[in-house]
DNA sequence: ATCTTTCTTGACCGATCGGTTCAGAAAGGA
DNA sequence: TCCTTTCTGAACCGATCGGTCAAGAAAGAT
């Protein structure tokens, strides 16, 4: 047998996805990356290929953690709309370094997506999931009696969907003010 | 005196804007500029400074466009809440072409914002202009009956104006699909 | 017509880009 | 112990990056 690997591809591609996530796909150079990963240039691309590889690779892993996070979230068993009302809250109050951050979707859909499919098709999934998962929780709400006979669950969930990549983008401009508080409760007003 | 100008400032802008706006910043290069500006590279300096400055030059002069068109399709007399009506559908609405460009101030505050105070405050300028312009018109639609009384004109703003910025976000990586409408028309609701 | 000033052009700069190659180190099987 | 295999690190690749510079062209003043 030959030489075993001395680093963890996870863990690896984790610290790949946080440098990604900060900087974006063009201003994370492959130098930044060779620090940050802590291995060998060489490394990287007999590992993953490609920058561009490794980058749709930590946006799939992102959007994993994220999508089962999320879904897990509003499956709790009892009342939904707390759930759904308390995700569109984190949002809205997440603090400086989650504001700048934003979240790895919106940055992808904003830098990449126009122009490679790959990593649209990524972005697609990912807000698909969003809105399933947001459509069953208030589906239940309404089968619970928690949401009025009369409102279109899956109208809601795009809606909310949408807002949630709106929140992303004010806050990366936004220093801690009260506009996106306001939009999402707001907007949270349609579920009364 | 001296030899006159042969390319005017204002045409190479708007030439610039548009190619940032398609691109974004890291990924159009200078050599891009100069082939799509059609005037030598040194004169690109001359003019503008650097890359960065022509690009905030461009942002600027896109929300001085933009927000000027804007405040003047809801500051028409007679009611108000159409033509509100049709700024949000007007985005949620918009060709492939428009979707995969997106809005320059969104691909500015996701790019450019988190690490680059200048271009932060051009976006935030711009969503403050938007929503002031917006708040402006539900005050207006309020005394005029159109909107009941007990709405909060600024918070509706503010919902439309992060909406509309998840709008923009979405019809980047989805093709022409009624996500984007739902969320709009769902929204809008909270005019009636 | 000549001078002065400013503009345009294209060659050029060092630095950095993403990606490749290769010699040697290291680990398991024989 | 030696061999095979695989990983590591660093040197290296051509291309491209943003930015500069010097030489010459052009236009108005004299």
């Amino acid at each position: 047998m030959a030489r075993t690997k001395e680093f963890d591809p996870d863990v690896v591609l984790q610290a790949a996805l946080e440098l990604f996530w900060r900087r974006g796909y063009e201003a994370t150079s492959m130098a930044d990356l060779v620090e940050g990963l802590g291995i060998a240039r060489a490394s990287i691309y007999a590992t993953f290929g490609s920058k561009r590889e490794l980058y749709l690779r930590a946006l799939e892993r992102y959007s994993e953690q994220r999508d089962s996070g999320q879904l897990n979230d509003l499956s709790q068993p009892g009342p939904v709309l707390p759930a759904v009302r308390a995700l569109v809250r984190q949002y809205a109050e997440a603090g400086e370094e989650d504001r700048k951050r934003g979240c790895f979707v919106t940055n992808a859909a904003v830098e990449l997506a126009p122009h490679d499919p790959a990593a649209a098709r990524r972005v697609e999934a990912s807000l698909d999931h969003l809105e399933t998962a947001l459509t069953a929780a208030l589906l239940r709400a309404r089968a619970q009696g928690e949401l009025p006979a009369d409102r279109e669950p899956r109208a809601l969930a795009r809606m909310l969907v949408v807002l949630l990549q709106g929140i992303r983008v004010v806050g990366k401009a936004t220093d801690g003010g009260t506009r996106a508080r306001d939009a999402a409760e707001q907007a949270l007003t349609l579920l009364d």
